[in-house]
DNA sequence: ACCATTCGCTGATGTTAGTCAGAGGTATCA
DNA sequence: TGATACCTCTGACTAACATCAGCGAATGGT
């Protein structure tokens, strides 16, 4: 896992120390539970790696797509896949479209499998629930979801790439595009995506976020002479928004200026980015004069590092 | 794991239809993240159950109890309790107490080992939390907390058990502790203990509430001639209290009556008891004369089941 | 037509995690 | 002093979960 976070600016001391000791005591007893509670319900006498094998296959999937997903080695999976098909639960056959693939679909009898094991599954879940009382039961399931929400956030990844690559334009267009569905202002999303050269100078870069290999969120830091530079392109997905992903984006982009020499940075924005605006004020970042004119820009910020 | 609970009392439906998926979501991805951070900062090259052993050694400890506790098979600890002393991690000699029993105690390498994993679990939980900004990790360890609790308080089991058992005997000294305390009358609980064979009678029925093997509530049911029954000693371990497991004591033991054809139930408490007080209250249970000489009883209570 | 690359399978090998039956030492009690 | 129960260890075995090198088929670029 690559993380090039610098450490957060963040007060930890007495506080972190027993929140260190929640984080593990939930650690062991969840996965001990769930763990236990898992082969309980889902083994049905193959090993569970087999199982989630024909669970992920789904409805057809390219064996190369499901190494990747459980990331497991290619000769493991091939086994395993071997298994499944010598119970007759799916059937292996090259790719329509690359013979060197091989493509994993499920029998009618895989299919039914897995909705077996789909049922197993609720049960599982069920079973925990079940000797709740309603009220815990929602407090339980709300707490679940808000760790499962924080946990992904902190699963992510900040890494820097080429502003011209596919992770890097997926963001921008999917910026591009929420920017001009929320001002309203009918472009077109491929007229406006910018030449990546634009950010390939000395000292820009690019940053994605990743979550389990996909692109996330994004940012973009250009440099000018005089000791300044500004950020661009602040995009996050809006499946993970509230997550603190933006801050945790605008702190890492500011480390990278200030171990450049850069002293002040600044960024335009729109002013339907109503997130935004409070997430730069919030962070230090103050109301400027326009000085681009960038389409979409109404609010210009500055902030000394 | 034995569940004599019947269906619950609720209102399932379509709210836990969603439940469950978040359930199921929360299992994935927990077990998922969690499991490989623990692979990656507990393993340090020796298998990780037998780190898990070595913490559960501490200060030394019977083999006995280790077993219990990893809920391992006696062959496999022995083999794994000869790796750590190849390792020169730990020494095993007989218990002084009895010579069939091994005891295991950590050597200073051992200990120092032991101090390694235990910082290493604290970077683990803090690789967790440091990507977070200060909000979202009060948030995370908070919602930690709360699913531990009520996953814990999933995992209770009832069990019918002899009123004379060790366990029973273990509840029903704490449960006239806390009377005693509360109402400081200044009894022995030695002296209040009441003879098992009380509730030794035909449909009588002592259950108590299991947690990982150790008794953490307990509640008798009386039946008496003429269609009704009472309960008596309804008593959960401070520890565990706030997750809705009274209630279900309560609903369970209401179950077994009506099972076993009453349909009256009564029971009397005291005024110093005032979680129970409540609880009995929204449960539908109604105040009626006194009809016990109970020492400690100022309540008492009715419902038609 | 050739070459480098990609994809997956196979065989060899290893570790982790466990189960089971029985041996042998130790304790308890009649 | 037996008989019986208890506790741990050993040896034999199995399942699950891998890793790695190399092979052959298919593909894409030149």
């Amino acid at each position: 896992m690559v993380t090039t976070d610098l450490p957060p600016n963040s007060n930890d001391g007495e506080m972190i120390g027993s929140a260190v000791a929640s984080v593990r005591s939930f650690n062991r007893t969840v996965t001990e539970r769930i763990g236990a509670l898992e082969q309980e319900y889902l083994a049905r006498g193959r090993p569970l790696g087999a199982s989630r094998l024909l669970w992920e296959v789904g409805e057809g999937e390219d064996v190369r797509v499901l190494r990747a997903r459980l990331g497991l080695d290619s000769g493991y999976l091939s086994r395993l896949v071997r298994q499944l098909e010598a119970e007759g639960l799916v059937e292996v056959g090259p790719s329509p479209a690359d013979r060197r693939v091989r493509h994993v679909s499920p029998t009618p009898k895989g299919r039914a499998e897995r909705t077996l094991l789909d049922r197993r599954s609720d049960d599982l879940a069920e079973s925990i629930l079940e000797p709740l009382t309603p009220t815990h039961r929602t407090r339980l399931v709300d707490a679940m979801a808000e760790v499962e929400r924080l946990l992904t956030a902190s699963a992510v990844d900040l890494r820097p790439v080429d502003p011209g690559s596919a992770d890097a334009t997926r963001c921008l267009r999917a910026y591009f595009a929420e920017l001009i569905e929320r001002s309203a202002t009918g472009l077109d999303v491929d007229s406006a995506l910018p030449n990546p050269d634009e950010l390939r100078g000395a000292g820009d870069a690019f940053v994605v976020a990743y979550l389990q290999g996909s692109a996330v969120g994004c940012c973009a830091l250009k440099q000018y002479d005089g000791g300044w530079a500004e950020l661009k392109r602040m995009w996050v997905t809006p499946r993970v928004r509230g997550l603190g992903l933006g801050r945790r984006l605008l702190a890492h982009m500011e480390s990278l200026a200030r171990q450049a020499g850069v002293g002040r940075l600044r960024l335009d924005t729109n002013e339907h980015l109503v997130e935004a605006l409070a997430m730069y004020r919030s962070a230090g970042y103050v109301d400027i004069p326009r000085y681009t004119d960038e389409v979409f820009a109404t609010h210009w910020f500055e902030k000394h590092l």
